[in-house]
DNA sequence: TGACAAACTTACTAACTAGTAAGTAAAATC
DNA sequence: GATTTTACTTACTAGTTAGTAAGTTTGTCA
């Protein structure tokens, strides 16, 4: 499961197989349909791993008792380690990129996620403009979809052009929420 | 070529093949073989095909004498468009989603792409800030990474979530940049 | 009218894809 | 100590992939 999401984030639903794992695991083919029967069974595994470990994360009085501003560091550095850990992109970025190529459960489970990631954000935005530390017009749940389309897109950018570019996303973010007006 | 660029918009590099494209023109596979040697040098004349377009438009008057506002409308609706046709995904998004199982003249293509995109994007920001109309802080070499970065993510993010989804990303940013600080 | 070239088709290949069926070795359980 | 279960391997299959070589039709031009 662990390189089934690397190569998730690294290549993509349709650019890794089960002989690309079984090689890195030094075992037979077979013996990833023994464990996963399809391939859709094993990345819908993965999926429901990403989010239970979001799940915990966000209900651990690690990251709940943050502040507002802590809690957004916390959630960009997600974004900035994963950057980090060979220019692997957001898992439901990458999802989404093929979703016209998925079988229907791993839509579901795509869509569940960036839902769930979605709606923490907009809480997050909410109650740090309620604190007055967070300064942005118009409607939370919008600017949660501006921040984490552009964290998704900011990743698939810096393959391209450079951690910089992604730098520059978050950099700009905080610019934008915390400027006073 | 047109077929091959709707595909890659649609189900990405590694999602569609020569088969699918000689299907749809009912034609046999080595009928494209013939016109393109390699699906690298396909791809590769529909990223310069879809690059020389975009300067064509950028350096028309039509585009060149407009206002900072409208030119960033034109800029959106390009994506709003591509979105309302099919669910259609920027063609820079979806090669960087894949730019690790992408030949050396792919990901070429795929960086000039996406570095003009991002020039001209910076370059009409800083116009629009210069006349007053646009406000932000920070460089606008960020805030247009910031930007790309969104509308590339919300064609995806809008794939699993919805239309509406997309349209709260280009409203929060007109609200973010036309607000009067 | 004949030569030539453009745009194919037919018929392949070698490599890779997800997935299966039957057999095996070792460990856990009764 | 016998039986069952776990975790595989061996040996496949049917379908798909990009790509090729050789032959065919069609239109153009001298």
């Amino acid at each position: 499961m662990d390189l089934a999401e690397s190569f998730l984030q690294e290549k993509g639903f349709n650019g890794f197989s089960y002989a690309h794992i079984a090689k890195e695991l030094d075992v037979k083919n077979a013996a990833i349909h023994y464990h996963f029967p399809s391939k859709e069974a094993l990345v819908s595994a993965v999926i429901q791993r990403y989010r239970d470990r979001f799940k915990l994360w966000i209900n651990n009085s690690r990251v709940k008792d943050l502040s507002p501003q802590e809690k957004l560091d916390w959630f960009f550095n997600i974004y900035t380690n994963t950057r980090a850990d060979n220019g692997k992109v957001c898992l439901a970025g990458s999802l989404e990129t093929e979703f016209n190529s998925l079988p229907d459960s791993l839509r579901e489970q795509t869509q569940a996620l960036t839902r769930e990631l979605l709606s923490w954000l907009q809480a997050t935005l909410q109650e740090g403009r309620d604190a007055g530390v967070f300064h942005f017009g118009g409607e939370p749940a919008d600017k949660a979809a501006l921040i984490l389309s552009s964290l998704q897109g900011g990743l698939q950018i810096a393959r391209a052009l450079g951690n910089s570019k992604f730098r520059a996303v978050v950099q700009q973010h905080k610019q934008d929420l915390l400027a006073v007006t």
